[in-house]
DNA sequence: ATGGCTCGTGTAACGAGA
């Protein structure tokens, strides 16, 4: 089966982008964050008529989270139950007997922001409640924005990007407190072309210049890295009009 | 060089994203 993750940056402008991928490249799980929508304007008509069960968390203008499914989905959890926070940002849900967790972690704008503080401690929350989780699912992968470069090879120009936000060491400590649970970036398990990003700047020919992150990660627990044959950065949406500034990463488990 | 582009909101700029 085939799970997979993208920012879509709107699904009111990005939803015939989600439909023609979807068609293109046969996807069973596909967790997607920044949907920017209220449940009330969620599409899951034109989800549903193309054969997919789907479960979502939206707000107004910001955040917003969606699960889409070709198996049912059951036991939904919106949100960090250990974490009051009004912003939609998690969506949990079983699907085929796996532990699905599809997180859209807080941007943080910058070190010396509120909203860094805001990320730290979301982050620290996130912690907490995926132990559990990982103790709880044998079968448990933890998906989505995480708006963290995990190491420097995972920056297209490390030294402009010292010490920024996503890629500062209080983030990169926060991503490997959670790998130290037990899981494993999907996309580390394989051989990978240098230079391999899933999001790039909207401005200055970001993409075209290649100058992006890899911030959007699928972890998995040893049981599903087990499973685990393959995973990869799809960047053809990237090339796409009007397309999101995230592209999907989708992980193949046997 | 602090901009560069794209969203939602709401119908003009502005906040937010990363």
């Amino acid at each position: 089966m085939k799970l997979a993750t993208w920012n879509v940056n709107s699904l009111n402008v990005r939803l015939p982008h989600v439909m023609q991928w979807l068609e293109e490249n046969p996807t069973d799980v596909l967790c997607i964050q920044e949907t920017k929508l209220t449940d009330d304007k969620f599409p899951f008509a034109q989800i549903e008529a193309a054969g997919y069960h789907v479960v979502f968390s939206g707000q107004k203008t910001y955040n917003g989270v969606a699960i889409l499914s070709k198996l049912p989905i059951s036991d939904v959890v919106k949100n960090n139950p250990l974490l009051d926070d009004p912003q939609q940002r998690i969506l949990a849900a079983t699907i085929d007997g796996m532990r699905i967790v599809c997180a859209y972690v807080p941007n943080g704008q910058s070190v010396d922001s509120e909203k860094y503080l805001y990320k730290m401690g979301w982050l620290d929350a996130f912690h907490s409640w995926i132990s559990d989780e990982a103790a709880r699912h044998p079968q448990l992968a933890v998906v989505g924005d995480y708006n963290i470069a995990p190491e420097d090879r995972d920056v297209h120009d490390p030294a402009a990007w010292e010490g920024m936000v996503h890629v500062s060491e209080r983030e990169r400590a926060a991503l490997r407190r959670l790998l130290d649970i037990g899981l494993t970036d999907a996309f580390r398990l394989f051989d990978q072309p240098e230079k391999s990003y899933s999001w790039w700047d909207y401005r200055g020919l970001g993409f075209r210049l290649n100058k992006g992150l890899r911030i959007d990660h699928i972890l998995l627990s040893p049981a599903l890295v087990q499973r685990c044959s393959a995973c990869v950065i799809d960047r053809t949406p990237r090339k796409w009009e009007q397309p999101s500034d995230h592209t999907p990463v989708i992980a193949t488990l046997d």
